[in-house]
Order: structure tokens, then C-alpha cells, then sequence
DNA sequence: CGCAAATGTCAGCGCCGTCAACATCGAGTA
DNA sequence: TACTCGATGTTGACGGCGCTGACATTTGCG
């Protein structure tokens, strides 16, 4: 009979995980160590011998929303059609992801675990990686624009569809959700705004 | 000789003046309820007195946030000009207020304070108040819309501004922010981009 | 004056992140 | 095969937190 055995076997992996499916729901606030450890059957101690804190395990499960928010734009710049739908399948990509993981989305976006002086190692490439398909979906959609014109659309797309999101899940928006404007047509309207025309 | 008296004398406001000096920059993670009690020399237990808890707390401070943005737009809407410029006065006191007290700002946008199906009484009357004010900015800007125009273009206006604010703060426009483009276009862009040319 | 309400203090609960000291196990080597 | 050592997990403890209940002081009202 093998029951408990002293080691874990992969407690770095089972930990990323259990805190992701926390931290989707609940958001990075959600996240209690000592819970977390209980919850996968280890000492309150055991996960400081993969991550040095609790923010190098957040960064991890960052990390990991980042590089599943990639795979959605790959497949939105590969998708058929124009640059200019490609780009509003990248929002419409991005726009699930919040609505589906919101308390990883808000670990991503607002977190201050990329604004420090020196980001967590494991952050670094996911997002930028994000960034840069970003930046494709937008200069794809108009290959005339130059490089400054490209920058300032990016980062009003970017912001138009972000602070709708934020906002909405704030519930920031409850005095302007009545009739007669559906959900439906706010979204659009967001879209278009911010995708341009 | 009336040193230390036991009585404080008007503790509730000290206790809101100074959380809110800590929150302006730190935003509301940053207030500690025992910390804060013994910055102004009362016990910890003594601000449960004045508050049910940290939350309501924090519902005061963030309804001094809002008291202090009403003020900025009812200037804005005052203005001299067109309903246009006037929009533009109006998103640039969002932008200042956000730039001058970050942590104040994010909680009153980020919190979940105003998501609860009850939020707090003291902050309902001064949140609807500015959306109120930032409904009439956006209305005065083209007087022929009709309602459901109008609350689409303030959905897509405040989001846009927001958006921008919080990505920003959270550094997320750091790999776009780069020669050729200066921090006021980018700025100048949002701003445009929001009100609509 | 006398008493009750308002407002303060103190001790303590359970939670948290984190660390140091110790225990256990598995892998590589003499 | 036996030994050792590093990796990994456990236990106990520290300080900080929000919050509560019991108690102390002051103020204001009848």
C-alpha cells in the first residue's frame, strides 16, 4: 500500500495548477498558501521549496494565462478573412478570455507584477509575446500606417477593450445597462470603437 | 495639563483624513486598520467604534474620491466653449485625478466596493452623481443623439480614457512607449479616440 | 447628582506569509 | 551493497492582520 508517501512527486506542477484554478475565479487576493498547500495534501511549508514567495507562484500561474491568451491570437491572426477581421477576432478573443477566467485576466492586467523595476523571469516572455501579436493583429490591419500611427492605434484598441472590460466587471456600467441597449450591442459598439470603423 | 486625553474629539474624520492620505498613493491594500489607528495615537480596537469594518472604511474614503471628481466635471461642464471641448476638458480631469491620486482612483474603479448587489450607502449618492456628470458631458457634445447613442458613446468614451489609465498604470503600454511616439500624443491620441475626432 | 450612552482600552481569536530546524527519501558513488 | 548528500517535506514559531467581547472612561441628559 502506497498511501502518503513522504514525497509528492510533482508538487511544483500540482501547485501551478491548483492555484490557477483558484486564481481564475477568484483573482490573485483568492490565493491563500496555506489553503492551497492543504488542498493538494502537503505541510503549509512544502511550497516554499519551489517558489521563493507567493508572488514568484503568481507569477507562474501569469505566466500561464499569458501563453493561453497567445494561442487564442495565433489563431485569430491565422483566420481567414482580412487584417481588419482578424483584428476584431483578436478582441473578440481577448474579450472571452476576461469573461472566462476574469480573476486571471485581472492577475494579468492589473497586478502591479509587471510594472516593478524587474519583472518575474517567467513573465517576461508570455507578454511580451502577447504584445507583439497585438502589434501584428493591428499594423496587419493596415499595412500603410507607420510605426507611430501603428503605436497610438495599438494602444487605444488596447485601452477601449480593456477598460470596457475592467470596468463591466466592476460593475461600473449598471446605470447605463438598461433598456434600450442590449449587452449584445454595448460589445459591439466597444468592438467597433476601438477596432476603428 | 491635557495630555493624551481619553476621548479623541472627532476620530471618525481624523480616521477617514488620514486613510485616505494613505490610499491616494498606496491605493486600499495599502491601509492597515491598526497601523492606521496608531498613526493618529488611538488603540486598535478604537475605529471599530466609527466603522463596522475595513470596508466601510474604505467606502468613505472612496466617496470622498468621487465628492473630489464631481467637483473637477461640474468645472468641465461649466466651461466655456462647445459641448465638444467641454467633453475633452471633462476626460482631461479623469486623467488628472487618476494621475495625481492612483491609489485612490483604483479603488474606486477597481474595487469591488460598487459591484456588491448592496454597495455601500455612503458611496451610491457621489458614484451616480459623476455618472450623471460624465452622462450630461457626453450628451452636451452632440445634442441630436438619441438616448441609446448616447449611452454607447459614454460606454466606449469612459472606457477608453479608463482603459488607458489603468494599463498604463500597471506599465502594460511599456514596450510601446518608445521613440518615435511621446507620452503627450499618446495621451492625445486617447483622448481623441474617445470623444470621437 | 446620577445614570446611561458614547467612546476609548486591552486581551485574545483565527487567519495569513514566512522562516529555521529537523525528518525523510532517492540517487550516485566507494 | 552500504554510505552519504542533496532534494524535498514537516513542525513549530514569529509577527502582522481584521475583528470581537469584556471592561474603563468620559460626556451629556433627566
Amino acid at each position: 500500500m502506497n498511501k502518503a508517501p513522504y514525497h509528492h512527486g510533482d508538487l511544483r506542477q500540482t501547485l501551478i495548477a491548483a492555484a490557477l484554478a483558484v486564481v481564475e475565479r477568484g483573482g490573485a487576493e483568492a490565493l491563500s498558501l496555506r489553503e492551497l498547500a492543504e488542498s493538494v495534501g502537503v505541510s503549509r511549508a512544502a511550497p516554499y521549496r519551489h517558489f521563493a514567495d507567493r508572488d514568484e507562484l503568481l507569477a507562474c500561474v501569469a505566466a500561464r494565462g499569458f501563453e493561453d491568451l497567445n494561442v487564442g491570437y495565433e489563431a485569430a491572426l491565422a483566420s481567414p478573412g482580412d487584417g481588419h477581421a482578424r483584428m476584431r477576432i483578436a478582441s473578440q478573443v481577448y474579450i472571452d478570455f476576461a469573461e472566462r477566467r476574469p480573476g486571471l485576466f485581472k492577475l494579468m492586467f492589473e497586478s502591479d507584477l509587471l510594472a516593478r523595476d524587474q519583472p518575474p523571469p517567467v513573465l517576461i516572455g508570455p507578454a511580451n509575446h502577447a504584445y507583439q501579436l497585438l502589434w501584428r493583429a493591428v499594423a496587419g490591419a493596415d499595412p500603410t500606417a507607420d510605426e507611430k500611427t501603428v503605436k497610438a492605434r495599438t494602444i487605444t484598441m488596447w485601452s477601449t477593450v480593456y477598460g470596457f472590460l475592467a470596468l463591466d466587471r466592476a460593475r461600473r456600467f449598471k446605470p447605463f445597462m438598461t433598456q434600450p441597449l442590449t449587452r449584445a450591442e454595448i460589445v459591439e459598439a466597444v468592438i467597433t470603437a476601438a477596432t476603428g470603423v
